[in-house]
Formats: C-alpha cells, sequence, structure tokens
DNA sequence: CCAATATGCAGGCATTTACCTGCATGTCAA
DNA sequence: TTGACATGCAGGTAAATGCCTGCATATTGG
C-alpha cells in the first residue's frame, strides 16, 4: 500500500464524496458520479484517476461507458497501520496529557 | 469532527512522522520533535499547527516550552466514520466488481 | 542582570493542486 | 453510416501548500 497516496486520495472532499456515492451504489459510470458533482466532467475524471491511483477505486470499461468500484482494501490497510496503532494506546496518551496538566 | 482537517492533516508524510514520533514518546517538546525531521524549525512549526488545528496533537505551555500531545480521538472518528462503513460491505463490494468482470 | 535557549511571527518563493476550456477519440443505435 | 453519447487528453490559471530566511519575544540559569 501507498500510504501517502491513500492520505492524499482521503484529503480532499470532493474524493470523498465519490466514495459516499459508490458505496451507496457501486458500479456507477463517469456520467451518473458526475450528476452528484458540482463541478465538470474533467475534473471529477482527474479525482478520480487519484482514488485509483491509491487503489482505492477500481474501474471496469464496458462499451463506451467506464464502471467505478470500490476497493475497501486500501482503506482496511490505513486502519491497520494508522488508526489501530494510537487507538491501543489511547487511555495512556490521554493519561500523560492529564498527569501533565495536574503538574506533573 | 471536522474530518477534512484530519484527513488533510493525515496527508503529508512530516505530519504523519510526527504522530508516529509523538506515539513513541509522548508530550515531547519542538525541540525535540525538530531533531528527527529533515527540515527548519519554523517548517516543523506548520506541520505541526496543522495537527493541532485538526485536534490530533495537544500543546501545553511548561515556561519556554511547548509540550505535544497525541489526541486519538479524531482518529477513532475517522474510523468509525470511514473505515467501517466500507469494512462492513467489504465483502459484497468485492462481490459486485467480481460479477462485473465475469460478464454479469 | 544577561547570555543562551526555546519558541513565535512575517514575508517570499517554488511546487502542487483543483479547476477550467477546447478538442479528440471511441461506441452505440437508428 | 452517421449523429448522439460517453469518455480521454492537452494545456492554462488561480489558489493552496511546503519550505525557506530574517527577526522578535519570552524564559531560564549563572
Amino acid at each position: 500500500m501507498d500510504a501517502d497516496k491513500v492520505f492524499k486520495a482521503l484529503g480532499d472532499p470532493t474524493r470523498r464524496t465519490l466514495l459516499d456515492l459508490l458505496c451507496e451504489k457501486n458500479g456507477q459510470t463517469l456520467g451518473e458520479l458526475c450528476d452528484h458533482l458540482d463541478m465538470t466532467r474533467q475534473s471529477a475524471t482527474q479525482h478520480i484517476g487519484l482514488l485509483e491511483a491509491a487503489n482505492l477505486v477500481t474501474t471496469v470499461r464496458r462499451g463506451r461507458e467506464k464502471l467505478h468500484f470500490i476497493n475497501p482494501v486500501p482503506l482496511h490497510e490505513v486502519y491497520e497501520r494508522w488508526v489501530r496503532k494510537f487507538e491501543r494506546q489511547r487511555l495512556s496518551l490521554l493519561h500523560d496529557l492529564k498527569k501533565e496538566l495536574e503538574g506533573e
């Protein structure tokens, strides 16, 4: 997994909206997705390109259409690497801060 | 939670490194953190500013020092909102794609 | 007090990003 | 076949980002 690509891809509201749209209805065409976005098709294409580069979305061509599918695997890897790590120490981390605020 | 600030904050390798550094040793000063980064103190300060804005890091002043603490809560909220949602549908999402690749 | 230390603030610059317009290509259906 | 439809590709611009230098402020220890 390229963590940087995944995080950068997630760091834009339009691209997160695209993932939400695909979560509601997987396999949508480019045109369908654009109908829900307030920008030109070309701009949306660029966003999707980043999602593909991050491997968060996979596309399949069907005739003149391009179908889009979510790939949940990178998100899971982000969770394993970034969320669980801090989650595991959640209480102790807050404990450190509390102690400091109390003056040692 | 401001999802956009959190994702934008996570979308930079320097800032993820900072979180890792704080996970190894919570409550470090600005100077300590800078020792591990290949950039000026001023640049690091800007990165930390974004982490604070995203509420991923909390700071406490102690004399002339500034101590930094991780706040794991936003990360957990990211997980709840963005990872679990897709995780829950993981199998069915892949199923959709498989069906499409097989030609319906 | 005063020099060393730790951090804050302002501005400048190069790169990246996000958006656009204009045009090209490929596919379907009558 | 041909017009309508779905998408691809190539720039161009304004704003955001990341990094820097230079200087200001505040705290501590001798």
